[in-house]
DNA sequence: CATTTTAAATACTGATTGGTATGTAACACA
DNA sequence: TGTGTTACATACCAATCAGTATTTAAAATG
């Protein structure tokens, strides 16, 4: 990697850190110049505004990690009741760098961007889609193979499995990461309902 | 009311609308002072701080809001299944203020205060800990009436409807409220499991 | 009526914000 | 080796931030 995009890269993923743990609008460039070691005449020439940055930190750092632990895992369903509690439990419990006190940063993102600023409510919708298909089209391969009932309607499913993520992420925060346990239990048994 | 407590209740709610959707942060004190026509002076004498301000809109405006929207429906239980779902119907589509773009207050603070400000965090906690009190409580009339499974554990389903009530708030900021209906309709699959 | 307390108005402060203007090394390419 | 482009560095700016200091009006109380 060049020198120029070593810099650009580091922006964005000390960005994503702070932007995690403090909220975007509470993340002053100044605060990612002084931990980066970047000055600003660097960040002004790889970004035209903080808006450019958060956005690209979007599309590259958080896109692709959300596809890693949340898309790739439904692919090539085997039993959705199973694939589908293994994803969620592993995204809560098994990825060291997020922590109940600071939530996901991308439902977090949605939570305080999305009716501020039309750019990122785009990007940022384009992961939950991308998510919710993932889901859907595992549904309907365990419908295909007899393991989910016929009537179960998949986009239904992938809907009300995304909003119990965001929540119980939401509830962490608060509440610290004990819920998550309870959670996976419940959602357990939402999930054998559809056998 | 008097005078005085007509001007710190209008701190309050209009601190509140403006919070609502704008997020705490992004609302100065300057920006309230501007929709209110009350002075700084007035501001500073009706509250220390910021912060006590929005403590003070916690406690005296979202409390008793959640309070009557979310748990008083809950008291006395009539047919838990039908009682929690009405609830959420309600809630989500009958409540003319809360708009699918601004999710919910109370979810919106939570997630942007609770990993900064331990006063939020416990004055928030409160206002989840009751709402999920009501539900276990409901549910377990429920139980005593033969109407939920008696393997059913009221602790469990109440984190499992809040996490799902915080959830399609955020996916609405997102989304819009199209996929309320649709959660409505997952969540009473959800429910009718529970008998 | 006199005095004290409550409630509010005004003007200010130092710190921080996102962003700009300008200058300058390092490097690619002719 | 000269020239233009890339990739920064530094200093600055107006606007905004939460909060303070000081003054003043209104209301309660003796």
């Amino acid at each position: 990697m060049s020198k120029a995009a070593n810099t650009r890269n580091m922006i964005l993923t000390k960005s994503f850190e702070l932007i995690y743990k403090q909220g975007y609008q509470a993340t002053s460039i100044d605060n990612i110049l002084e931990t980066t070691k970047v000055t600003k005449g660097a960040f002004f020439y790889h970004f035209k505004n903080k808006d450019e940055m958060g956005l690209a930190m979007i599309n590259e750092i958080i896109y692709p990690g959300m596809y890693a632990s949340l898309v790739k895992p439904l692919l090539d369903a085997k039993d959705p009741i199973n694939d589908i509690h293994e994803m969620m439990r592993v995204v809560l419990l098994k990825v060291p760098f997020l922590r109940a006190k600071y939530g996901c940063p991308a439902v977090n993102l949605i939570e305080e961007m999305s009716p501020l600023n039309e750019d990122f409510k785009k990007g940022l919708l384009k992961l939950t889609n991308h998510w919710q298909d993932a889901i859907k089209e595992n549904i309907n391969q365990g419908k295909a193979l007899k393991q989910i009932r016929q009537d179960v309607n998949p986009e239904y499913v992938a809907c009300f499995v995304v909003a119990g993520y965001s929540g119980i992420r939401n509830m962490g925060k608060a509440m610290g990461s004990s819920c998550y346990n309870i959670f996976l239990q419940e959602f357990k048994n939402y999930l054998k309902q559809l056998a």
